[in-house]
DNA sequence: ATCGTTATCGAAAACGTTTTCGAAATTACC
DNA sequence: GGTAATTTCGAAAACGTTTTCGATAACGAT
């Protein structure tokens, strides 16, 4: 059971491996005769190249890295998804690898990447990234290379992202839009971009709405999950009754600010307002429906790769690259926790 | 900008490429000496080897190959995780492939792994799988081979499984020692072993209870979606009032049917008990928390690489090697929607 | 000095493919 | 029939590593 190679072919065949090549790849200088036979016999071997071999020759081997700081997150999930798809319809595959929110073990996959040899790295940062040594080293090394969502801005490379600032700005806008007038914030942890810049959006819409700005009202997330959302949520109708309207850095959280509204009694959006961000599905699925932030996942997904593939294909033809930044749109969602019923 | 190679670092030296490999590797016929000169400068130049070369070499590439129905889904996203985790402690890569339950996708998946020549090959099956001839083929060419969670009973190789019939049972059998009598089951598609196993877990309990079954009451999702379950759940609701006890297939089904429910305010659990399948996350945030069959999804991908593993290794030493099949713990966990308040 | 032993090294083959370049064979042309 | 153009082929190098096996040198023991 030993595989098929070109040599055997060649053999039984008795012409050389040389000629066998060409048949198989189309090339013109072997006549149409040979061609047949070359083709009928590898056909009936069922023979594949040996892409171990092929990788060597070619400096390439069809597969990508994708390191995200976890799978178990739907905005992830879909976004591996949209990769995944686009990748397979150009002919590469994806190696995915998660960092678990850890800048330690997101140096370590880099690494392991690179030892790969993989022909580009798709990347979306962890929370802990402030350091950019193992991402300039990609660089470096020329790896191409692309980030989205949780990006660096100081890194020259391909992005993927939305405008979190003008997304973050349009949903307070539509709290304010719905007649909140105290407007508390729930936002991501320090480091990451996209936190500071929905943090920035809520800024801005107030100072345009006359609305004075109160650190009080702003409360941090350290992990960004459900529970914190419970937590915040209590806290927030404690300390700040006469809150109106809340913006959450991501359904999740809201969903767990929702569900102690929902315990206490406390009448969304009656009392008070909500609003998500990238319209996680469950989103529509709760009591009050959320509303969110519509953040195209899957999409970012595609684009991410198509910009990692551009890349690819001009420096494989030597040519200077000019790294681009694609932003894609986001919508505000109305659903019922922000709408008079 | 170039690679470094093993010939650059023994010219450099004056020495022969094959004292270089040695020292690095670690032989002993290599005098103290050379090694560390070796050692320093491979370290100073920041030498890796060349993966493509080794793998030509070795004819094994330390990657392996996982198709699942799709990511985004958390029982599976749990699963991929698990993988993850396990492949990279020894030293694998994980290539994620979708099948999005189409029967002729998979079938392509498998053969890219196989051009590939990755060294296993993880698997859940899609819905649509009937036709057996690309798994088959799997086995016929020797690659290693782990089926998880939705396997094909008829396929030899290793597997990572719960006992859905025994799970489902238990299920069943909660409901009716809470009180219900009249049990309707929302079932998954007509092919997947699980979807099977767990109608025949329901139908068992009716048994050992006295309940006379009745295929009226079973309900058969197609594609396991939320919306399916709204759907269903109106339609219980009108065509069997008196039903007391539903048992689904998976959570995310259950949450479609307690969402309407809730919509037509019809009490759970005083009116109508539900429990679901595979305890996902979001059943302990829904109202009412949903009573729910925890499945160790996690646990499934840690087993299953290391199954696979096995099977790598043994092969490799050219022993015959023996498909093992584990199976999984899984427990009943009640909450508000099966538990009188 | 001879022999055996051990320590250290390197030549070379092998993994299977791709591609360059020249040779041989065929055909076309006058 | 001779030359030129064209078609068809294959030898060989290259990609970078691993590993076998033999060669050399060094050393100790006799």
């Amino acid at each position: 059971m030993r595989d098929i190679t070109l040599k055997q072919i060649a053999e039984t065949l008795g012409i050389s491996i040389t000629t066998v090549s060409k048949a198989l790849k189309g090339y013109p200088d072997v006549s149409p005769k040979t061609r047949k036979a070359v083709l009928e016999l590898a056909q009936s071997l069922s023979y594949t190249p040996n892409s171990f071999a092929v990788n060597l020759r070619t400096k390439e081997s069809r597969t990508i890295g994708l390191i995200i700081p976890e799978v178990v997150h739907h905005f992830f999930s879909n976004v591996i998804n949209g990769i995944i798809d686009e990748a397979e319809k150009n002919g590469y595959l994806v190696i995915i690898l998660q960092s678990n929110e850890s800048l330690e073990l997101e140096k370590k996959q880099v690494e392991l990447l690179m030892q790969k040899r993989v022909d580009g790295i798709i990347m979306s940062l962890s929370n802990e990234s402030n350091d950019d040594e193992h991402i300039r080293d990609i660089l470096r090394k020329e790896v191409p290379f692309v980030m989205f969502d949780k990006i660096s801005k100081l890194i020259p490379c391909s992005k993927v992202i939305i405008n979190d600032q003008k997304a973050a700005f349009n949903a307070v806008q539509h709290l304010i839009h719905k007649g909140c007038r105290k407007l508390a914030h729930i936002r991501g942890p320090v480091n990451p971009q996209n936190a500071i810049d929905r943090f920035l959006g809520y800024k801005k819409a107030l100072e345009q709405n006359g609305i004075p700005f109160d650190s009080k009202l702003v409360y941090t997330c350290k992990n960004v999950t459900f529970e914190e959302g419970l937590a915040f949520g209590k806290q927030i109708a404690l300390e700040h009754p006469d809150v109106d309207g809340i913006f959450v850095i991501t359904d999740l959280v809201a969903v767990g600010v929702l569900a102690h509204f929902n315990e206490v009694g406390l009448k969304v959006p009656e009392q008070v307002k909500v609003i998500g961000f990238s319209n996680w599905f469950m989103s529509q699925v709760i009591t009050p429906k959320l509303s969110t932030v519509d953040q195209p996942s899957f999409e970012m997904g595609v684009q991410s790769f198509k910009l990692l593939l551009e890349e690819i294909n001009t420096k494989k033809e030597l040519h200077p690259f000019q790294p681009r930044t694609i932003e894609l749109e986001t919508a505000v969602i109305e659903r019922e926790s922000t709408s008079k019923k």
